[in-house]
DNA sequence: TAAAAATACTTTAGGCTTGAAATACTTTTG
DNA sequence: CAAAAGTATTTCAAGCCTAAAGTATTTTTA
């Protein structure tokens, strides 16, 4: 019946495949919008603001608003307009790069940092919180087969 | 050194978690953008349009607004929007509720019905392109733990 | 080195998204 | 039955997001 003793046929995987987005995308729009929910809550932002605070934080050095949009994989027109805001509310700053006029370098003030370590410390508690349905070695293992995912998908992009 | 001889402690868990939820992230946001590029590309469209279309396909006695809402997972307000302009486009249509003002009742019109069947064909194929990197039985075994892990968050809102 | 191409960033137009307020209607309650 | 509470939906203000076009600057190339 099937040409190899193991393995789904072909359709089979598609419709397992479908069913795996559609519940991965159910679990990440509900816990993003429960973390959603608690950044407005706890801390009046959002959690477009936590992202770029959160990608910020890994970059002492700073980075540049392009740097930024390719962390966060979002487009470069988005960062400018939350940077802005962020900037107006003091949490970082813009300095400029030296050599490249076109080009400046974002950074958190120190205010901007401490209030990242307060969001990040209630971040890290509430994913956990989420996410208690799935035990430590299940959120191992499915880590592990999402980077492979990853990867593919960053493959096809690039041998397109 | 642990209490029990198998599991995790507490912060290794954690940490396990908060990677599982960023890979996740990671994942369907880069499956979502490339889906919203290729309904951009092929057929002029997007991604809350064909969620709208694919939900009330599956109901063909039509939706409430606010079962649309519900269903989609997203707010009241955005809804109507969306809805506007399908309706605008031919793809859907309002019908009174009889016996309730208030309400209307959303369903596909035929022009949508069909556009909605290519655009799904179109949207399975790239679902099991893009998540190619996981294989048949990985995504049968990841779809149950995260339907595990919608239910406890389901179960953490309703007992709150 | 002048023109062309590339890079860094912002602006714009249009649509998506939310939470809150407003409108209209229906059901419950005193 | 009239007032109050609840329900269905839309409107609103503000922010998020994208693709595309625009501005300024830097690098490449002929």
């Amino acid at each position: 019946m099937s040409e190899f003793a193991t393995g789904a046929d072909r359709e089979t995987t598609a419709k397992n495949r479908l069913r795996l987005w559609l519940r991965l995308l159910k679990v990440s729009r509900k816990v993003e919008s429960e973390l959603r929910e608690n950044l407005r809550r706890e801390f009046s932002t959002t959690l477009p603001r936590f992202d770029v605070m959160a990608a910020l934080s890994r970059y002492d050095k700073g980075l540049k608003m392009s740097a930024l949009s390719n962390v966060l994989k979002v487009s470069n027109g988005n960062v400018t307009g939350i940077v802005d805001r962020l900037v107006t509310d003091g949490i970082i700053i813009r300095t400029p790069v030296p050599g490249d006029k076109r080009a400046s370098l974002v950074h958190l003030t120190p205010k901007g940092a401490e209030e990242f370590a307060r969001q990040a410390k209630a971040h890290e508690v509430w994913v956990d919180r989420l996410l208690s349905g799935i035990e430590a070695d299940d959120a191992e293992s499915i880590s592990l087969l999402l980077k492979q995912a990853s990867k593919r998908i960053e493959q096809q992009e690039n041998g397109k």
